[in-house]
DNA sequence: TACTTTAGTAAAAGCCGTTTATAAACACCG
DNA sequence: CGGTGTTTATAAACGGCTTTTACTAAAGTA
């Protein structure tokens, strides 16, 4: 395997993205202030920010106070000059947003029919391209450029070649969406399994603000889970970690076990969760009802506990949409018992975190591209 | 968090580094192969391999065969120019072996009586102490200088501090012993998990060549596992990962879950084990060892299963010194049901395993040094 | 022996980042 | 209000690294 090599283009390609960087964290720095986070020297960022000011990523904003002397010019990012288009396809109906340049997300709802223009010949594939490049086009008309696109799908995805292996949900097995939008928008296009879509929100808004090590637990219509191990999502030798809704225990009938159907944990904990969900919320006002929590807490306090000893995470987040109180979060904190500390907390962003953090994916490659680190026409690779 | 940028400084040793690697791949190699791979001019090669033989580290081989013009000179590594000295306490009878440039393991045993000079003073320190002296100038003596020390440790180990958190079977706890070692011998020292050693030594050398999401699996004395993730050891967020031993069962006591027990899983997988085990070697012979293996094998089919769910490794490896054949993995393969595709291989490396891990950890710093890239002065950092 | 091919080397050129010097813009002080 | 000191901004010189180019060396081939 070849060995990456550094030649001189690299250096400057790579220096461009730590001043980069280092503007999306600070918001508003001066040059003298870049340097120093940057271990760069005061005439190489002015021929960075040039660049990237001629790029129109970057503009001069108020001079920054003296502080004795002649006062710096402050230079920001502008935010919307580039923009990803994040698509949620998860819930009953599709979500979009736009992540700005500053990784912030602007505009988000659920597509309306009419947006989506059901009935509409070729199913949920043409739908979903059509309403993507109506909402390009409304972005742009409204003075947001949109140069990515980022979709969390329902389903186990290869995000280097671009591929939906398997989404049952939307009817899809082996289907290559990222290509097919790529092809219709003209954009890059970024895949992601919408439960690491979620846990990527989080780690990078969220409950797990920084997070190295955090295991994330979904609940909801299935049961799913998503690692981030050193600080970036893990997805596996076949891009299917975290499918904790397979998992058995002795005595849970060994079927349902094939990719696609929901498997015998997962059918097991809905099954409990079923007494005391009232119209699709926590509801434990009964001692049947309250019995059958006790018993859900059991199964995953045992499942996580199993998992926290061979992972070692930092943190646990229990997201339940069921449960915004995080009634489970914290009944499973208090019976924690582990040779090792583990934080246990539930999630903090609602409806907005996929398209929080495929946004995010999707916005990493395009900064990386800016700066001229080749990223592959992403959708695939 | 400032970004690392990259200073001219950085260019040459990172290439430098590019080049010594391409050479332990190759073996041999020629500037113009070797530019080839680096994606370097030859004229950089060149005084690549210059300062390179400079250190001693390189040497001209026998010219290569003309391809029709003139022949090129080879180089190669030296392979016994730097060494590491490997020690291994997690058996009985510690051992020791050399990792030379290339990574193999040359020279590997178990300590005498005699070498280890029991009784002296200074207890279990002094004694490995003087044995790593004593080692170290035997090497050297041999025409072999020893440039880093590598030890693998049964406990939990913080490789980065240089300190043994808890090592139970050798009653040390928060033991500096990097540092130690470090100040009695004046070599960089290594230290890391035997578990992870071990699983490190399959990874390099064994049977779980070049991968890059394994889950290895060690019975023994105790139950541990480790895991490989993305190519790269995972320790969690305390150094604690893998801890198997301490997963719990519907119905299995909840009794010794803190570190330094052997916790509940453990033990109950070696009382099931004990019922098969003749002379310390799996024993199949009767029809209630059988059943207690095929108990065994159940219970681990479960917990591995439910991880092989979450953590969707390519690989899972299951070493036991006392089953040589591999029963217990080809028994594992053989009930395997699962959504995703695992394969499961006994461990091939025998005693050897953890020496060659450890020593290769050690060996990837030392060439980063040599290379000028700056590695900290380890244990600690 | 003459020609071709591949390897090695030396010099020139190009890129980058840093250092140094100088100019510009402001605060403070008398 | 003008001088002094401080900080920022810019331009020029410098040094490190790699590549390109040209040339020489050493082999094979006809």
């Amino acid at each position: 395997m070849a060995l990456r090599s550094v030649q001189h283009d690299n250096v400057r390609e790579h220096n461009r993205f730590a001043v980069l960087e280092t503007m999306r964290e600070l918001h508003s720095a001066t040059r003298a202030e870049l340097a120093r986070h940057t271990a760069l020297s005061v005439p190489t960022v002015t021929t960075i920010v040039a660049e990237l000011s001629a790029l129109g990523v970057v503009a001069d904003g108020d001079p920054a106070p003296s502080a004795g002397g002649r006062p710096a010019r402050q230079h920001h990012l502008v935010a919307n000059a580039r923009n990803v288009l994040a698509l949620d396809l998860s819930g009953r109906h599709p979500r979009h947003g736009t992540v700005d340049l500053l990784g912030s997300l602007t505009e988000q709802r659920e597509a309306t029919e009419i947006e989506l223009g059901h009935g509409a010949q070729g199913g949920l594939l043409g739908t979903l391209i059509g309403w993507a490049n109506t909402r390009i086009a409304a972005e742009e008309s409204a003075g947001n450029p949109v140069s990515a696109l980022a979709v969390a799908v329902p389903g186990v995805v290869d995000p280097a070649s671009g591929r939906v292996r398997l989404a049952p949900a939307l009817g899809w097995s082996d289907e290559p969406l990222g290509d097919l939008l790529r092809d219709a928008t003209g954009l890059p296009v970024m895949l992601e399994n919408d439960v690491n879509a979620v846990a990527l929100g989080e780690l990078l808004h969220g409950a797990a603000l920084g997070g190295r090590n955090v295991l994330y637990l979904a609940l909801g219509s299935g049961v799913g889970a998503s690692l981030v191990i050193n600080g970036e999502l893990y997805r596996g030798a076949n891009g299917a970690a975290g499918e904790l809704g397979y998992s058995l225990l002795p005595g849970l009938p060994e079927a349902g076990l094939d990719l696609g159907d929901s498997g015998p944990f997962e059918r097991h904990l809905l099954g409990i969760a079923s007494d005391f969900l009232v119209n699709g919320e926590v509801n434990l006002e009964t001692p049947g009802r309250r019995a059958s929590f006790d018993q859900l807490v059991e199964k995953l306090r045992l499942a996580l506990h199993n998992l926290a000893c061979v992972l070692d995470p930092e943190l646990i987040i229990v997201a339940w949409a069921a449960d915004p109180a995080g009634l489970l979060a914290r009944a499973l904190g208090q019976r924690w018992v582990a040779p090792l500390p583990v934080n246990i907390v539930a999630g903090s962003l609602g409806a907005s975190a996929a398209l929080h953090g495929v946004g995010h994916l999707a916005l990493d490659r395009l900064t990386a591209g800016l700066c001229g680190l080749e990223t592959g026409e992403w959708s695939g690779l």
